[in-house]
Order: structure tokens, then C-alpha cells, then sequence
DNA sequence: TATTGTTATACTCTATAACTATA
DNA sequence: TATAGTTATAGAGTATAACAATA
């Protein structure tokens, strides 16, 4: 199949070692039942004191209204807590519970071998060349 | 908001870099009503002799049900031709329309603006270099 | 009035199973 | 029997509008 100008569009070529390597991380992730994005969430959660929720939110780039079902799930497996904020009644502040805490260590197990597997194609030099230009294009 | 070690995840750096170029992307191919899949389809059939819809929907890795819809679009927008193969009455022959043509001329140029502005922050090597690396992570 | 979170809803993308018509 | 395409459907992700409670 003769693909023409497609793999140079940087678009192209970004969706799809996203794709690559996602699907690698959602099988790593699976035994877990776990999202990235939930994933995301408790590491945010292990390393801010008591955020509001909106704050996650937006830190993830995941729409509130959106967000909602996913501290719906952390909560009910026992994973993070939800609470009014003492200085704000409209405010919800979330944290971890220990067995938020305790899966999270697990799952950055999963994660450090999903990295190393899907870096592992990559030297370390050119991994870091590639998270370094990832991040200019982030902005 | 405190990152902790996400910053330093593949997976969460090729998701937020993804995210970010396809918003400009999106953006810049509203106008004619396309998706970026629907533009990764056109120019597999401007640079391919009448392929069939399965190995279409494979090189951009759809799933051929989900591939029929698009079609139907394209079809419907006058875009693309569909007829049974000549060599095998269960597959169908796509195929470019003068119009289909016409539009992937001037959706080349936005592709090509996209893709000028969404790599402005990068350098030309480090351009090159990005590209290569994504093609290692995509196998 | 504005903000935080929530509900309801719709739209897209994706995945699977079952079907048809051809081979 | 196997293959190419299609249909139907279900699930996840994402977007907006409207609402309640609080500021």
C-alpha cells in the first residue's frame, strides 16, 4: 500500500505511536482495572494535599462534568475520598484512601515496565531527545 | 498542581502532545468538513490503484465496520467512487472523483499550514528527528 | 452575579457478533 | 469452509446546556 505524503504529517505519526503505545498500557493497566486516566488522577492525588476536584480536572485536561464518573468509580473500590472543602461548601476535596495508596504503588510498578517496554526500542538518549520534544509540542 | 513522576511517563507525554496538535488540527480542517481520518482515506486512494475498502480500513488501522460509515460520507459528499471489483464480487474498489481530487488538493495545503504552525516550536532537525523516533514507537 | 460540582444528553470512536454474498 | 463487506449494538470518551448549592 503505497502511502504517499502521510507518514511525514506530523499528526499522522503522532496518533499512531500514541495508539501503539497505549494499547501496550491499557494490557499492562488491564489486571487492574484501571484507565490511564485513573492512573493519572491518583498520581495526582498521592503528591497534592486535599485538591478540589475541578482541580484535577483540569490538570488532566478532562472536562468536570466528565470527571464525575470517574471519581464515581476511585471512590466506590475504596480507592480516593471526596469531602467538602472546609473553606469552600461548593468544593469537593478528594484524597487517597490506603488502598488508593497501595494500588497506586502497584500500579507504578505496571507503569515502569509499560515504560521500559515501549522505550525499549528507543535508547536512553533518544528517549529523552523524544519526551523533551513531546513536551514542546504539549506546549 | 503538584506532577509528580507523570511528566516523565511516555504514554502521558505522547497523550497531551497528541491531543494538542490534533486540537489545531481539528481546527484547521473544519472548514471542509473532514476528519483526519477521512484525509489519511483520501490519500491512500489518490496514491493506490483501486484498493479495496479492507485494505484501506487495515493501512489506517479501522476496523472495516467501523470503516463503512466513512465511506458512506465520502460516498454521499460525491468524494469517492465504490464498485464491486472486477475480479471478485465481494470486494468493493474505491476509487477518487474529480471533486474527491479537487479537495484533497486544497486539504494537502491546510494539512501542510497544520503542519508548518504545529512544528513551528520545533526546530528542523529536532522536526526530524521527532518523526523518525515516533516511527521506531509505532513499529 | 459568579463559581463548583452535578445531571442529562448527544455525538464520535471503537469493539464484537451475527449476517450476506461471494469465493 | 473461508473471506469481504455490512448491520446492529454496546461501551468508552468527549462536548454542551441546564441546574443546585454556595460564594
Amino acid at each position: 500500500m503505497e502511502m504517499g505524503r502521510l507518514p511525514d504529517r506530523l499528526g499522522y505519526r503522532l496518533r499512531r505511536a500514541q495508539v501503539a503505545v497505549f494499547q501496550d498500557l491499557f494490557r499492562e493497566l488491564a489486571e487492574f482495572g484501571i484507565t490511564p486516566a485513573e492512573y493519572s488522577a491518583l498520581t495526582l492525588l498521592a503528591h497534592n494535599q486535599a485538591p478540589r476536584a475541578g482541580q484535577i480536572a483540569e490538570a488532566l485536561g478532562i472536562k468536570p462534568a466528565n470527571f464525575v464518573r470517574l471519581q464515581e468509580k476511585l471512590e466506590g473500590r475504596g480507592l480516593i475520598t471526596r469531602e467538602r472543602a472546609p473553606d469552600d461548601g461548593r468544593a469537593m476535596a478528594l484524597g487517597l484512601t490506603d488502598a488508593g495508596r497501595g494500588l497506586l504503588a502497584a500500579l507504578d510498578q505496571a507503569i515502569e515496565r509499560h515504560d521500559v517496554r515501549a522505550g525499549a526500542s528507543l535508547g536512553v538518549d533518544d528517549r529523552a531527545t523524544l519526551m523533551r520534544l513531546l513536551g514542546v509540542l504539549a506546549g
